[in-house]
DNA sequence: TATGCGCTTTTTTTT
DNA sequence: AAAGCGCATA
């Protein structure tokens, strides 16, 4: 039976897989089956007889990647899913701290607020600390907050320096306090909240490390600082950590992941399993040279070298447009070549680095008439429809949620202004109570009837769903607040009715594998925002940025905009460590591709409503010639060697021009013809970098060329 | 309370 | 170019 687990395994998954009981690092590169190890050893332990279901804790970063490994373990062992606690790191610790909720300080229908309700709940802040929302941002409040509470600090350790700091802190500091009053809790706060309870009470810490005998990490190179402290807490000396990533893959750094915890995960454990799986199943060997190539110049690397026994297959194909509306038009007719070829369209992806990308290559799909479907956007649970609704059943379960009761108590409108809800507010500021509290005691004046019977409307809908089946409690909630009412009457309503719609649908699934109460519904709702999409997949070309492609892959894909500024993005060129993480996300984006990878970048691109112009990307330069086919002549990899320049040679900061060249100027020149200034050294006797529409890149003497500017 | 105009601001994103 | 936001007006 334990042969047949690993009978398909290469020598080195199957040795990860059959470890013994001790801390393990698995780095597994891109395509290399790092999913497949990870179920396999879980259904390998169960079936050997090591560890019971129940002594396993498997944690991923997304939904979707918890399913998908829950369903393939399933597949290898029958098992009963709920004994396992295989989850998100946030849903691991929601399920945590509602087994422990008093142990945590939470009451037990504690409300996890999604960034949006935490968002608004600063803004309530701001306005109750009387803090000027220019100066200090509620966007830039919340990434404070976040931070720090990513980082394991409360506000009550915060230092302060300044006036910057001091408000800072009393902005964190009344936060928690609003939060725990209205029994609410944010994504960081569940990390947070969870490590706190583990960490004040060595009973439960000692009671869950011998619980969790075996303890598994995907995509481990994306841990923050604090869910790498949860996972030491949980880890006792008679567990095993068993982890996985690449830290070539790791591309949220940005928003706070820690690629350094693979090197402190060895040094703390003092790891003694370091398991490199190197070998590639899913592309040709091209664009594994290319991918190779690329991630080489990164110098912060733990060291890895992806290999493949495939064919070489086909050279990547480049192509250079004029414009984006140029590229766009090649990479629609390349689509549809692909798709009468037969490759199927669903299995074909468009990669662009930021999402404004999109929009040229939507219309050009659009018109014509190409199947797509574009990944990221708005998802379900976040659609402001959805959000009104959920406010809602908050209220049902617990009126005390103020943030849910200012979201609605005008929505659909019924006469309840500014004016009272700011009346409203400074009432229960006063008397320290919920603004419900305050609605129901009366005594608001002219408009205190409206908030009457808006308390009575939650009353009503709460009595009359008592004990119902959850979705029929979401649609008496529709009926009864009017909202379904409301979206009925407004002409662009439509999608958004057909939303509430689905809402039931999305109620009626809840409860056929889960619980039947509203709090888990809403739990499920804010730690689940994406998975629901409204509309199904048919077969059609996918759209997504980079970061949204990692964890897939595609027979063909378009990796588009190669340009400096755009990819890498030009808020990440002068940082080196940026640099080094848009490279990363040249790599991911690479190793995609199965079979086909077309390169594509334009000359001119619409970007913020001007016409801006760069030279190719970088990252292009560093892929071998040898693997690259130029599909239109005259733009042979020049950048290449200002890249090689660039990366090789510490970066001098440009002189001043003195010749009045600039890149992205457009100029003449005698005998080249057009071409757009992409780089220069050196003053009015240095040299100039032109693109030329006819001629490629070339470099030329200022002094000689006598380029003239042309306008445009 | 709803609407519309002019202003600003543009990465990447899961939970 | 487009979307979000604040402010003024109907």
């Amino acid at each position: 039976m334990n042969a047949s687990l690993t009978a398909n395994l290469n020598p080195q998954q199957a040795a990860a897989v059959e470890l013994p009981a001790e801390h393990a690092l698995i780095l597994a590169g891109a395509g290399s089956g790092k999913t497949r190890v990870l179920t396999t050893r879980m259904a390998w332990l169960l079936s050997t007889g090591q560890v019971s279901p129940a002594g396993i804790l498997a944690v991923t970063f997304t939904n979707k990647a918890a399913k998908e490994m829950l369903a393939r373990m399933t597949a290898m062992l029958p098992l009963n899913p709920r004994g396992l606690w295989i989850g998100t790191f946030h849903g691991l610790c929601n399920r945590m701290l509602r087994l422990h909720h008093r142990d945590a300080g939470l009451p037990e229908q504690f409300a996890i607020l999604d960034s949006q309700d935490q968002l608004s709940a600063i803004k309530r802040v701001l306005k109750l600390l009387n803090i000027d929302d220019e100066r200090y941002p509620a966007k830039s409040c919340q990434h404070f907050i976040n931070g720090n509470k990513e980082a394991g600090i409360r506000s009550a350790a915060l230092q302060i320096w300044d006036e910057h700091s001091r408000v800072m802190k009393a902005v964190y500091e009344e936060y928690e306090r609003q939060c725990q009053r209205e029994g609410v809790v944010d994504f960081a706060e569940l990390l947070l909240r969870c490590y706190e309870l583990l960490n004040g009470n060595a009973s439960l810490r000692a009671h869950y490390q011998q619980r969790f005998r075996h303890v598994l990490v995907d995509e481990f190179q994306d841990t923050n600082t604090l869910q790498y402290a949860w996972l030491k807490l949980l880890v006792g000396p008679e567990s095993a950590m068993f982890a996985v990533g690449d830290d070539d893959q790791s591309i949220y750094a940005f928003r706070g992941a820690n690629v350094g915890n693979m090197h402190d995960f060895q040094r703390d454990f003092a790891v003694k399993h370091v398991i490199r799986l190197e070998q590639n199943y899913r592309s040709h060997s091209n664009i594994l040279t290319a991918a190779n190539a690329v991630i080489s110049c990164n110098r912060n690397r733990l060291g890895k070298q992806l290999w493949t026994d495939s064919e070489d297959g086909e050279l990547l194909r480049v192509f250079e447009g004029l414009s984006d509306f140029d590229e766009c038009e090649f990479v629609v007719g390349e689509v549809q070549a692909l798709i009468r070829d037969g490759v199927p369209a669903n299995d074909i992806a468009i990669l662009y680095r930021s999402n404004a990308q999109s929009r040229v290559l939507e219309h050009g799909l659009f018109t014509a008439g190409v199947p797509y479907r574009v990944y990221g956007g708005l998802r379900f649970f976040e659609r402001q429809e959805i959000k009104h609704a959920l406010a809602y059943l908050r209220l049902i379960a617990s009126p005390e949620d103020d943030n849910a009761l200012l979201r609605v108590i005008n929505f659909p409108t019924r006469g309840i202004g500014a004016r009272t809800v700011d009346t409203l507010q400074e009432n229960a500021r006063l008397a320290g109570t919920s603004l419900w509290q305050v609605a129901c005691s009366g005594g608001l004046g002219r408009s205190g009837a409206a908030v009457g019977k808006f308390v009575q409307l939650v009353e009503v809908m709460r009595t009359q769903t008592q004990g119902l089946p959850l979705p029929e409690v979401v649609a008496i909630m529709l009926e009864l607040s009017g909202l379904t009412a409301h979206y009925r009457a407004d002409k662009d309503g439509e999608d958004r009715l057909e939303n509430l719609g689905e809402l039931v649908t999305a109620a009626a699934a809840f409860i056929a594998e889960d619980e039947n109460t509203i709090v888990a519904f809403l739990s499920h709702a804010s730690l689940e925002a994406g998975d629901h999409q409204a509309n199904a997949q048919q077969d059609a070309i996918q759209l997504m940025t980079v970061h949204a492609a990692k964890g897939l892959e595609f027979h063909s894909v378009f990796l588009t905009g190669l340009e400096e500024g755009l990819f890498p993005h030009e808020n990440s060129m002068s940082d080196p460590k940026a640099l080094e993480e848009e490279r990363r996300l040249m790599y991911v984006a690479i190793t995609r591709a199965r079979r086909r990878l077309y390169l594509s970048l334009a000359q001119s691109r619409m970007l913020h409503g001007q016409t801006r112009y760069a030279p190719g990307s970088r990252f292009l330069g560093e892929i071998p010639p040898e693997v690259l086919r130029y599909l239109n002549r005259g733009y042979a990899p020049q950048t290449a060697y200002i890249s090689k320049q660039e990366t090789h040679t510490p970066s001098t900061p440009k002189a001043a021009p003195e010749h009045g060249l600039a890149i992205g100027m457009t100029v003449q020149h005698h005998r080249f013809g057009v071409g757009v200034v992409t780089d220069y050294e050196g003053g009015a006797n240095g040299n100039v970098q032109v693109n030329f529409a006819e001629h490629g890149s070339k470099w030329l003497a200022v002094a000689y060329a006598k380029l003239q500017a042309v306008s445009n």
